[in-house]
DNA sequence: CCAATGTCAGCGTAACTGAAATGC
DNA sequence: CGCATTTCAGTTGCGCTGACATTG
């Protein structure tokens, strides 16, 4: 499949001005879609005790393994003074251990558990199934493209918040 | 290792195989690129007094015609109880005007002005620009790609909040 | 002295709920 | 009477800032 999903359906010249420009805007489409990715990832993780931010640090931790919460902040978005709360809950939990790094006494070192793997392994099989269902009505080719696009707005975007469009 | 399905569905991209489940993820990307599409917005519009509210309640009257405060709540998804304050922004600057229905005394009717189709013009011309930096990294044909799955994934999701994979 | 870290306390906005008053 | 509309009052969650003490 060579990805060739749209070509002749949808008009794109650019001089054709459909009246769609209030839906048909990307960034509200965006907003649109994102609001009910997060509700499902929400409510989905919540039946089973999570968050998203817990997803988000586990996998974090898995995938470049230990770190102080300062690094995990900047790994995973999630603000400092954020990640506290998160990773009280997970420890509360048992599935990070929080400790005093040696070598420099400011910082705690971040692990993830034995139980905090298998936790994962199970947010990742909840997270699979609710993609499933957030993105049902596109082709396995047309979700790769998806998530291509989105990779490659959110890699362009991704140097600091604000920046002028210098070249 | 994870037992996902690898291989088997060799992607256009030589490089998407990473073990990117959580960057990868199209739930995390979505919100991602989301919050920056809507802080572009929000600043755009704000630099000309306005917010993303009265592009869409303008946008939805120029495009669809009058209406009541409650049609326009469920033509721009915009709550009933902050259409009011939306509205009010807008017929203090004199965009929009509320009459009280002759046919049903409960409702008001909103009409835009020519003031309102002036703005409208002008708001349309910010968020092309915006719009611009948002979508820079994508070329036409990508953007109609994206636009065109955001819509998709958006009608599916429109029936409802909540809706069981009834058959 | 300055930089980074963990922590807490708080702010602003936006989505969302509830209920009252009016009119169908 | 039940129902829709406009409006106001209030809640909750989240992204984000600021400050502070500790340590490098």
């Amino acid at each position: 499949m060579t990805s060739r999903a749209e070509a002749a359906d949808m008009p794109h010249d650019g001089e054709t001005k459909t009246p769609e420009r209030l839906r048909g805007r990307a960034s509200r489409l965006l907003a649109m879609v994102a609001a009910r990715a997060d509700r499902l990832m929400g409510e989905g993780l919540a039946r089973v005790d999570a968050r998203k931010w817990h997803y988000a640090v586990l996998a974090s931790l898995e995938e470049f393994g230990p770190g102080s919460q300062a690094t995990l902040s900047r790994r995973t978005g999630i603000y400092r003074s954020d990640m506290v709360g998160v990773l009280n809950e997970l420890a509360e939990r048992g599935l990070v251990e929080r400790m005093p790094d040696p070598d420099d006494r400011r910082r705690n070192v971040i692990t993830i558990t034995a139980q905090g793997r298998q936790s994962l392994r199970r947010l990742d099989k909840v997270l699979d199934d609710l993609h499933e269902e957030l993105l049902a009505p596109l082709t396995p080719a047309e979700r790769d493209q998806f998530v291509h696009l989105l990779t490659r707005l959110r890699d362009h975007h991704t140097r600091r918040a604000a920046h002028p469009p210098a070249s």
